[in-house]
DNA sequence: TTCGTCATGTAATGGGTTACATGATTAC
DNA sequence: GTAATCATGTAACCCATTACATGACGAA
């Protein structure tokens, strides 16, 4: 799956772990990690959070901020049940998982992530890199004539990015195989061993 | 203004400029010029021709493959207006060409582009890039403490994207000023029929 | 004969953005 | 006092993907 939806809520479950937060506060939060800009609107992160109340993944903690504020301030908290739900997304390498924005979601989370399906995933993405490199090498060798200089110079910059991810990817892969022994590199908390 | 639909409305007419095409060929021409992945559906593509028949940018040229085809197979030309329509388009340096996708599309048909514009239109994304890149700085600045290897690494891997690309820009930017008398660098050299 | 590609289209569905509605708090 | 930011939410709209329906043609 890892549809649009699926993402959002993860992510939010995600920062969530990491303490209680209300709306805006988890917008701001997403934002910092998803990169600064390309924020997502109210009208995804409340629904989103209603979604996650329904499935019983998050509670509201109440007005934690004190009686002054006479409007709410809703803060959500983790459920043990979401605590759950997002290990286990954390740790289960579907082949959705080296998909653009599901990987990118997914390295965010990558220190509640077990060592082995980190690299799997890391590994996973390089291969979707590599056959999309072939793709876009192939496709400039079949259409070269035909295309103008900066249609060319397009591709050319679009090639050399897939080559610095891979690269990028390597350089990742061989970091997580130096340092095997540890389940978890950033242990903050959980200290599972499952599997 | 440039929203999905008018990018994919303007594509369709850049293409089409080159010579008329019936659906599917246009979106495998689409595909190769926006990249060989993400191809568009025909859920987008035959509503969208729909629609620039209905402005009169484009009309049915009935069969042109011979009488041995049952099944219909619809070609669409440029008109007048089309042709126009497009090239007024790929002239007009709005705010928005900056954007992401924006961009893209604008550069894939930068030859039908005067120099001027492009050049304007080539600073003004360094400059988006610039911005961009200026946020995410200090955003990892705010943040570093807080961010775990991997988020740092992902967010160190986009500054480095963003670099690569300003410094493609400033390189495609020199070129354009080093030939600046050329009003279009590829000037119709088309070696169509057309009509 | 069956599979892959060519070829055109529609309807349902999903889900994100935008605009709207409301109001508190802080800084100048 | 007023502008900016904090803060929560809803509803309409946009539009892209997906699934479906149909059918021809060439090759294995």
């Amino acid at each position: 799956m890892a549809a649009r939806t699926d993402l959002l809520d993860f992510a939010s479950l995600g920062v969530l772990s990491e303490g209680p937060l209300h709306g805006y506060a988890l917008r701001k939060a997403l934002a910092e990690i998803l990169g600064p800009f390309r924020a997502l609107s109210y009208g995804s992160l409340y629904p989103c959070l209603r979604r996650l109340q329904a499935h019983g993944w998050i509670e509201q903690l109440g007005a934690v901020d004190g009686p002054t504020t006479k409007r709410a301030r809703v803060v959500y908290a983790l459920t043990g049940d979401g605590k759950d739900v997002f290990v286990e997304w954390a740790n289960q390498p579907g082949s959705d998982a080296w998909d653009d924005e599901s990987f990118a979601t997914r390295l965010a989370f990558f220190s509640r992530t077990e060592a082995s399906v980190r690299l799997r995933i890391l590994e996973g993405r390089r291969s979707r890199m590599e056959e999309r490199l072939a793709l876009m090498r192939e496709s400039m060798k079949r259409g070269r004539d035909r295309m103008d200089t900066f249609l060319l110079q397009m591709q050319e910059h679009g090639v050399e990015g897939a080559e610095r991810e891979v690269s990028w990817l390597n350089s990742l892969i061989l970091a997580e195989r130096n340092v095997p022994k540890t389940e978890l590199s950033n242990p903050p908390q959980v200290k599972r061993s499952r599997k």
